[in-house]
DNA sequence: CATACTTTCTGAGTTGACTCGTAATTGAGC
DNA sequence: GCTCAATTACGAGTCAACTCAGAAAGTATG
């Protein structure tokens, strides 16, 4: 017997099974053309369901987008995580988490640069941006948490050291200056911004 | 005589009037019911020009803010430079550059946050977005000058902070988590920040 | 001043995200 | 199975940013 039985009906069973064919629609179209050549229309129409029907689902295009994207990054975090657990210098391991976050932003570039915009100008209290800011508060954990193993950081120092790289994260991705730049170009720029804020 | 005698037709004067009346009536318009709430029709009426040409003189709405915007801040910086040059401790210099510019982001939170989010995702070829990243730059410039006051910072490392300082108060004053937060807020976290980056 | 040519202006039209009144589906009580 | 209330689905309709083909205004030349 499972130990949660609620409502398990028709019901949500059919709602489940459209935001799965929703996300799938949306995942291939987006990566396939990029959010912004997708319409609404057109994802909605290979998830088979009424145009309105998707605005259930994902208030807006950007949610959509939200939506589809966290799930790759749960795993990024969750495989940044165990490479850093490895490694003894606290640069490396720092690194080492934000490595596949920035992989897996820029598989394709429109698409990331888009979800770094929803997730800081969207609306904060839509479900699928609540579990990206989720999201970002856990990647600041466990920078927060590598940066502890270090004894010259004391633990609050750790936590707001945690949160400037996070923004240097988020500039090094989003800029502007950036687009055209290789993952491991990137990378590079913001390991140099990193190790000047590390105790020496 | 004038050293540069280009073409200052008719032609010529038209065009900086209409921009001069566009530039008002957006920033009117905008300052009074920020910029969501504000249609470019309305803009164009008050300027008193077609609609079409409205997108003659900035390409997208979003450029129209940078437009609007752009000019405070040149005052914003302009303030902030004066005020640290006074100031011989580093963090208090910097975060004498910083206050005006935050101040001046947050008089209408909703526009501040927008111009934001067009300096970092519009189009970096549009003439207002460049002189918005150009202001991004001197920011940064004012910043690293002042922290290469200190002996124990060089010239690379003040150039490389600087950076980090901006990452940090873009982050301030985007964040979602921010909206409701007064500017003397703001300016403690990002001090708080920037405090942990200084050598100590 | 007439003519040809260039630049600027214009607003009806297009596009696509999102809404909203109505219809269909489901589940509860009988 | 039938009735009713609540939930979910639908797509025609709305709205506002932005385009574009043709009109108007300015300039150069004989």
């Amino acid at each position: 017997m499972t130990v949660t039985t609620p409502p398990v009906g028709r019901r949500e069973r059919n709602k489940q099974e459209k935001l799965q064919r929703i996300t799938a629609a949306a995942r291939e179209l987006f990566a396939e053309h990029g959010v912004d050549e997708v319409t609404t229309q057109q994802v909605a129409e290979k998830a088979d369901i009424g145009t309105g029907t998707l605005f259930l689902y994902a208030k807006t295009k950007g949610e959509l987008l939200l939506l589809v994207q966290n799930s790759s990054y749960v795993d990024a975090l969750q495989e940044g995580r165990a490479a850093a657990e490895r490694l003894p210098d606290a640069l490396d391991a720092v690194m080492a988490i934000i490595r596949p976050v920035v992989e897996c932003n820029r598989i394709q570039v429109d698409n990331g640069r888009t979800y770094l915009r929803e997730l800081v100008f969207g609306d904060p209290e839509e479900p699928h941006h609540r579990d990206a800011l989720a999201l970002t508060v856990q990647t600041e954990e466990a920078i927060a948490d590598v940066l502890g193993r270090d004894d010259r950081i004391d633990a609050r120092d750790a936590a707001t050291l945690a949160h400037v790289v996070s923004a240097i994260m988020f500039v090094g991705m989003a800029s502007p200056v950036n687009v055209a730049r290789t993952v491991d170009d990137i990378l590079q720029e913001v390991r140099d911004q990193v190790r000047v804020l590390l105790p020496r």
